[in-house]
RNA sequence: GGGUGGUUAGCUCAAUCGGGAGAGCGUCUGCCUUACACGCAGAAGGUCGGCGGUUCAAUUCCGUCACCACCCACCA
């Protein structure tokens, strides 16, 4: 016997692993290859919305097409997230007595693989619980043995065609983290900052320059002070020479059309090694560059003796005061400024001259832009491109090196007098270049940008450069589902990388979701202590527990308050129970167009609530349909129509309306639309009409009846066609219900997950029974909403009068007096002949049917007159707008005639109805009185 | 400084072609009507951000302004 309400713990992880272990993810049977590529998440992460919101939206298209008759691949694995794998390592040998560099580098990268093997299983055994239906026996990680190959194979390829170079560059450099990182890496914001006014002396005279800087200390690698050369002020100067202090070095004063006169005070001091502005300076006029800092960005042996070993603020502090007491600080003011910050490390990201390796970017970037211009890759949506563009046509060469151990090293070797080789392994450059035997060779210490991999992730994971079977058969794959904040960081590195290596896209779609954000709008990250675990919403956590974790990670005990706070006002009780399910469809009505998605418990509970209601309606139907013998040989195409009635006309014919729009939208990845037109069917179609009505007409005509065996099978073929639609987002209730339900819908398949999805046949479309459904639709209606208005008990049964109408609805009322009587809770329906008197009613007019409610014993004729003249006000309203709009001479020139006919057809209805009410109204009256 | 997206019911969000706006949650009223109180039946609630334009007709198209968010950019 089933449970009275639907409990997802019950039954969700068993079907996880029945269908994991029948192979139901791999590819399968003889139809067209369709694949969809993970982003592969952190290793040694855990999952977060975003991946459950992403997943789940890639889940619904894989189990979708799948069900659809593809041959579908869900290819995924794991990134090796070169710096974050190494900061976290880092930080548990903190206070261990143990280091990174103690332990060496082997030594480290041991540990790190070690903490790799012990939380690799983490994400993925969540994405499991998520329902995600991945390929797993194909299952990458981007630092293993067939990964690692392509990778060398593409740098050694790439180096050859001088895509990939070696150089000594001004780069973003990392103090804490002690690497280079790229420019996308680099997160700008705007902070409060000063502007020292500095005085460097003139050699010769006793004149002095003022240059202004945000950053004193790097005065120190001063090569030059410059102005614009169109500046009156300083023309004089240009040639000169000035002191520059705390030094003893002397520099040039220089002109160029860089310099901003309306800034400071006009003349800048210029430190090539230090600023890119200065460094593109510093070349352009051939200054030196004075490296001041060591990696961790404290001064050099470059610096005078007294500053060196000062980290960067101690010696900006120092020079500070250093300068005032020589009397060289004008002034300070305060100032605005753009910091640049590491995106991991969040320190101060200093610019540093050093070698460095490089893609060059412009080449690849040109064929990345036609692929979308025409058309082989397509953004969905679709202005997506407008910043995929602008990034490519103004590409800046890519920095891939990183001063890091985690990774993949760089396949180049130095020679002992500095000569480089790049090859396959230390073998292979020996061989090729026959070098001798005892000749040291170095590795290069440097491994590659994470995203280097991760830009090779569409072909390297199906076994390129080999020409592998699932190459050919799933590359270009169908779709890649992603957020926009990785555009740069990743898609168009991938499709440069797939159109240059390989010659074709890496995925034909691009389908960017929004961002998930929490319920205030905010981001979710740790540090704000805001972030939701999707796996807490599907199995519920207490507050504490709740509190617990988000607090776990955070540094100031002041945070801890505030967000302790926070969260036990948002959450008191903590977080119920939803299941997998509930959270999967809301995901997928979030997925709308827009950016930022607010992430709404309500709507989850919402959705919880639906996956009850359908186990419900199951439950109902299954009662009704058990004893009957003849179910499950009911089973033809799909639907019995012997001895269909009107209801089973109409819900069949909603439920093919249903499977066309739910396609649709699917099509277009509106996950959103596609999960609200299941919704209105189940709940508000099926549910509320369907079913309600099959109760009453199995109570009715005998149970052996052709009636009664139709309206079952009705019940039971509708419902499964459902379990069928919903299958693709609500994976574990649908295969549950669909395999309870399978002894009376005769279906023969093992799986919901195997079987085909539903398709919309227009030969089924009813449209007579449509109208004759919204007719009964809109009597009961109306009865319901006069008895709402007057309070009439739910029990009590009326006595109800008809007058007016046309032929039809006469016909109607016959035809469906069961249904009215049973929906509308009717005692008596009776129509009223024209010349009749009917006693105080409350009335409601369905188009020309005059619906009439008794008021005898059951309201105050006085409520019902204020009830009635707030409706003839809206009516008149109404009819004085459609008149408006006819007796405008332009309208009923230049409107089309169907929405002059249309507007015609609602001034009678309304001037019709307007004449009822107030003869109802006279009537009210004089009994009133 | 450029660019993109957004502004619709108390909250979160929809609305294919321009022809008097919908859902979920919340609120209010009445119901434990034997599938479901994670429910049922009703109801209230909107100058569709402001202004201007095009049009017979604008939430929808165009312009402009305001506010919010994000992206890009070398102003020390």
């Amino acid at each position: 016997m089933m449970d009275i309400a639907y409990d997802p713990a019950a039954i969700e992880r068993r079907w996880y692993e029945y269908w994991e272990r029948e192979g139901h993810f791999q590819p399968r049977g003889d139809g067209e290859p369709w694949c969809i590529l993970l982003p592969p998440p952190n290793v040694t992460g855990s999952l977060h919305m975003g991946h459950g919101f992403q997943q789940t939206l890639m889940d619904v298209l894989v189990r979708w097409q799948r069900m659809r008759g593809y041959r579908t691949l869900w290819q995924g694995g794991t990134d090796h997230a070169g710096i974050a794998t190494q900061m976290v390592v880092e930080r548990q040998l903190d206070g261990t007595g143990e280091s990174r560099t103690s332990l060496g580098r082997d030594g480290f990268i041991e540990r790190v693989w070690r903490w790799k093997e012990e939380s690799g299983g983490t994400i993925t055994r969540q994405m499991r619980r998520l329902g995600v239906s991945l390929d797993w026996s194909r299952e990458r990680f981007t630092m293993d043995d067939g990964l690692s190959r392509t990778v060398r194979e593409v740098f050694v390829r790439l180096h050859r065609e001088g895509l990939i170079y070696r150089g000594q560059r001004l780069v973003n450099w990392d103090p804490q983290l002690r690497t280079a990182v790229s420019d996308l890496e680099v997160i700008a914001e705007e902070e409060a900052g000063q502007l020292w006014h500095c005085r460097y002396p003139l050699v010769v005279g006793d004149g002095a320059v003022v240059v202004a800087t945000t950053r004193p200390e790097t005065l120190l690698g001063d090569t030059a002070v410059a102005v614009h050369p169109e500046d009156e002020r300083y023309r004089a100067l240009v040639g000169q020479r000035v002191q520059l202090p705390l030094t003893g070095r002397e520099l040039p004063i220089i002109a160029d059309e860089h310099v901003d006169p309306a800034f400071g005070t006009g003349c800048v001091k210029i430190t090539p090694a230090h600023d890119f502005n200065d460094y593109e300076m510093g070349l352009r006029h051939q200054l030196p560059m004075i490296d001041i800092f060591t990696e961790d960005a404290t001064l050099n042996d470059n610096a005078p003796a007294a500053y060196r070993g000062l980290d960067r603020y101690e010696a900006r502090q120092r020079i500070v005061d250093d300068l005032e007491a020589a009397g060289l600080l004008e002034k300070i003011e305060p100032h605005r400024l753009k910091v640049p910050r590491g995106d991991r490390s969040g320190v101060v990201i200093e610019p540093r001259l050093s070698d460095q390796w490089f893609v060059r970017a412009a080449p690849l970037a040109e064929e990345a832009i036609r692929a979308v211009e025409d058309g082989r890759i397509r953004f969905v949506p679709d202005n997506w491109k407008n910043s995929y563009f602008p990034w490519l046509r103004e590409i800046k060469d890519w920095c891939i090196s990183r001063q890091l151990w985690w990774g993949h090293r760089i396949p180049a070797w130095h020679g002992p007098d500095g000569e480089l080789w790049v090859g396959y392994s230390e073998e292979a450059v020996r061989r090729e270049h026959q070098l001798p035997a005892d000749m040291p060779l170095l590795q290069d210490p440097d491994v590659l940008d994470t995203w280097f991999s991760s830009a090779l992730w569409s072909f390297s994971t199906l076994g390129w450069p080999d020409k592998t079977p699932e190459l050919a058969d799933y590359h270009p794959t169908a779709v890649l589902v992603t957020g926009f904040d990785i555009i740069f960081f990743w898609v168009a590195r991938m499709v440069m990388m797939s159109l240059h290596l390989l010659g074709e896209v890496p995925f034909r779609d691009v389908y960017v979701t929004g961002l998930v954000r929490d319920a205030r709008g905010q981001k979710m990250s740790k540090s704000r202590g805001n972030v939701l675990d999707p796996i807490d919403v599907v199995d519920g956590i207490d507050c504490d527990a709740l509190v617990a974790k988000r607090t776990a990670e955070l540094m100031r005990p002041k945070q801890v308050a505030q967000i302790t706070k926070a969260t036990r006002r948002e959450f008191p009780e903590g977080i119920a129970a939803h299941g997998t399910d509930a959270l999967r469809f809301t995901f997928c009505a979030l997925a709308s167009t827009t950016r930022d998605l607010r992430f709404d418990m309500g709507r989850v509970e919402g959705y919880r609530n639906f996956c009850n209601k359908l186990w419900n309606a199951a439950r109902f139907v299954m009662r009704q349909a058990e004893a009957d013998r003849s179910m499950a040989a009911a089973r033809d195409d799909g639907v019995a129509v012997a001895g269909a009635g009107v209801a089973e006309r109409w819900i069949i014919s909603a439920l093919q309306r249903t499977i066309a729009d739910y396609t649709a939208a699917l099509e277009n990845y509106r996950f959103d639309l596609a999960s609200q037109a299941l919704h209105e069917f189940c709940w508000h179609e099926y549910c509320d009409w369907y079913v309600e009505l099959a109760k009453r007409r199995l109570g009715d005509v005998p149970p052996d009846s052709d009636e009664a065996r139709t309206t079952r099978q009705t019940l039971v073929q509708v419902l499964e066609q459902a379990l069928r639609l919903a299958h693709p987002m609500m994976p574990f209730i649908t295969e549950e219900l669909w395999q309870r339900l399978r002894p009376l819908s005769g279906c023969a398949g093992a799986s919901l997950s195997l079987e085909t999805a539903p398709v919309a046949d227009d030969a089924r479309h009813d449209a007579e029974a449509e109208l004759e459904m919204e007719w009964l639709k809109g009597v009961v209606g109306a009865v319901r909403h006069l008895r709402g208005e007057l309070r009439v008990q739910p029990g009590q049964r009326i006595a109800l009068l008809l007058r007016g109408g046309d032929a039809t609805d006469h016909q109607r009322s016959e035809r469906y007096a069961a249904e009215l009587h049973s929906l509308a809770g009717l005692e008596s329906c009776r129509w009223l002949s024209a010349k009749e008197t009917p006693p105080p009613v409350a009335s409601h007019l369905h188009a020309a049917l005059e619906i009439l409610l008794p008021l005898a014993g059951l309201a105050d004729p006085a409520q019902e007159r204020v009830r009635l003249e707030q409706a003839l006000g809206r009516l008149e309203q109404d009819a004085k707008r459609q008149r408006g709009k006819l007796q405008s001479a332009g309208f009923t020139s230049k409107a089309p005639a169907e929405v002059i006919d249309e507007t015609q057809r609602r001034l009678t209805q309304a001037e019709a109805s307007a004449e009822l009410l107030r003869r109802q109204l006279r009537l009210l009256g004089s009994e009133g009185d």
